[in-house]
DNA sequence: GCGACAG
DNA sequence: ATCTTGTCGC
């Protein structure tokens, strides 16, 4: 199929993916998009980087807001189960990431997540199905565009545009940096595509990437390294 | 039927 | 995600 014309994975069991699609679907009924009640003293930050093909290796850095001062750092490494499947992410990278997360000796009110939230076929990207399992409140910070349509927004930052699905604002796409690609902004859960696009611009310092996704991708290499 | 497709 | 050189622009 087309996935696997792209990637080096044979054809994942027809059967699995059935099973998976309707695990997203019953986690559906439990996503909360709302105003987040919390007083946001500590956000994070979390990315994977892989060692191999199939070791991952996950980063949580805890950093407080709006001083974006980084105060926790933790890692962990496992085996991963699943290839990558375009709208299946979290069933490959979250395993590694809960693990991960168990480990903060401080726990966030915010989780700044690499990858989508609502901004998914059925609603479940990485940061929603995380926030799911946490109940904590998630918001997704994506690079590329998963499902959508959207104008470009204005070349100065700060400037939004909405990503439309199906009649829907699933996701604002966002410029953190003059002149640089846009940044795919969307609610996890426990949180609304409001706040998380402020949340997202007032942690876009001097780099395209909010801080708390930048230092999560900069330490996730650094640990690497240090255990490769 | 032909593309598109987070990390 | 990862493999990788030079190159254009602020």
């Amino acid at each position: 199929m087309a996935y696997f014309r792209r990637f080096d994975y044979p054809a994942p069991d027809p059967a699995i993916l059935a099973r998976l699609t309707e695990e997203q679907r019953q986690m559906q009924e439990r996503i909360v998009i709302q105003k987040p009640d919390f007083d946001l003293k500590l956000i994070a930050g979390c990315d994977s980087s892989f060692i191999g093909e199939d070791t991952i290796l996950s980063v949580f850095i805890l950093l407080t807001y709006p001083e974006l001062e980084v105060v926790e750092k933790v890692w962990h490494h496992g085996p991963v189960e699943l290839p990558y499947i375009p709208g299946f992410l979290a069933f490959r990278e979250a395993p590694n990431l809960l693990k991960t997360y168990e480990k903060l000796e401080q726990k966030p009110d915010l989780i700044m997540v690499d990858g989508h939230g609502i901004s998914h076929p059925r609603r479940l990207g990485i940061a929603t199905h995380l926030g799911l399992h946490l109940n904590k409140p998630t918001m997704g910070v994506a690079k590329k565009v998963l499902v959508g349509k959207y104008k470009e927004p204005a070349a100065i930052k700060g400037s939004v545009s909405p990503l439309i699905y199906k009649d829907d604002i699933i996701a604002n796409v966002l410029r953190t940096k003059d002149n640089i690609k846009p940044v795919f902004v969307s609610p996890g859960h426990l949180m609304d595509l409001e706040s998380a696009t402020s949340i997202a611009l007032a942690c876009a310092t001097k780099y395209k990437l909010p801080e708390p996704t930048r230092l999560a991708d900069h330490y996730a290499a650094v640990f690497k390294s240090e255990v490769k």
